[in-house]
DNA sequence: GCTTGACCTAGAGCACGCTCTAGCCACTAG
DNA sequence: CTAGTGGCTAGAGCGTGCTCTAGGTCAAGC
């Protein structure tokens, strides 16, 4: 797979698939012999889950130092165990605090639309 | 109130606060005779529900828009209802999404734990 | 053999949402 | 009356995470 097919697959856009490279959340890319970097499946499923770890909020920084750690080997597993339960904990708080939120809106909502006017009396 | 109360009490820092007045989210303060920004305690809950705005997602401009349709007054509820449905969706769909990335950090977890290598073998 | 389009690198630029600085003023306690 | 604390404005600066530009190479179809 050459790059283009890559982002239209992962929803990353080429530039963001050679920046990721850059930074190291990416491994270094085959290439082919015209230079041009060549994937194959796997990196679909990575960037699946580092789109995750994106979407929960984990700093770039982060998501660095965890590929790192991946690419190191299972000497690291330990390491990443603790930095995803990290993150897997705030995550469980903040769906919760989210959850909280939508209770909020959906209060508010229904407000306007029983009286058209907010937080006042039941109706009419 | 002064600004460094609010601040303390809200979690926003004073320059959070005047930078927010100046874009239009917190309406003109009132003013001491010394010039100084006075408030009362009706800002505290607006910030917060701000808070979960911001939190929930929506962008600065978008809060900004709600705040000036608040500022109009009942005429613009129903513009301010369908903003709220609008990130009451999005956020519905996020939380459900969030949920599914907590089973995917807890299965990942879990495989470290019991077998020092992901994905792989049941244990031992 | 030439055009087209996807790819390459290095590095500049940008949108967002604050965050901080400089230089100043006012109120209060001692 | 003076030192200290907290407030004021305008505007510059910053961290994050991309996003885009310039100038070029390469391969495939016509």
């Amino acid at each position: 797979m050459m790059i283009g097919e890559v982002a239209e697959k992962s929803g990353f856009s080429v530039h963001t698939l050679r920046y990721y490279e850059k930074i190291g959340l990416l491994p270094p890319s085959h290439r082919d012999r015209g230079g041009r970097r060549s994937y194959d499946d796997d990196v679909l499923r990575w960037l699946e889950f580092l789109g995750r770890l994106k979407d929960l909020g984990m700093p770039i920084r982060d998501r660095v130092l965890y590929a790192k750690l991946r690419a190191e080997g299972d000497i690291t597993i330990e390491s990443r165990r603790r930095l995803l339960q990290t993150y897997r904990d705030a995550l469980a708080k903040r769906v919760i605090s989210l959850r909280e939120t939508l209770d909020v809106l959906d209060a508010k909502i229904a407000s306007y639309d029983t009286t058209g006017t907010p937080l006042k009396g039941p109706r009419k």
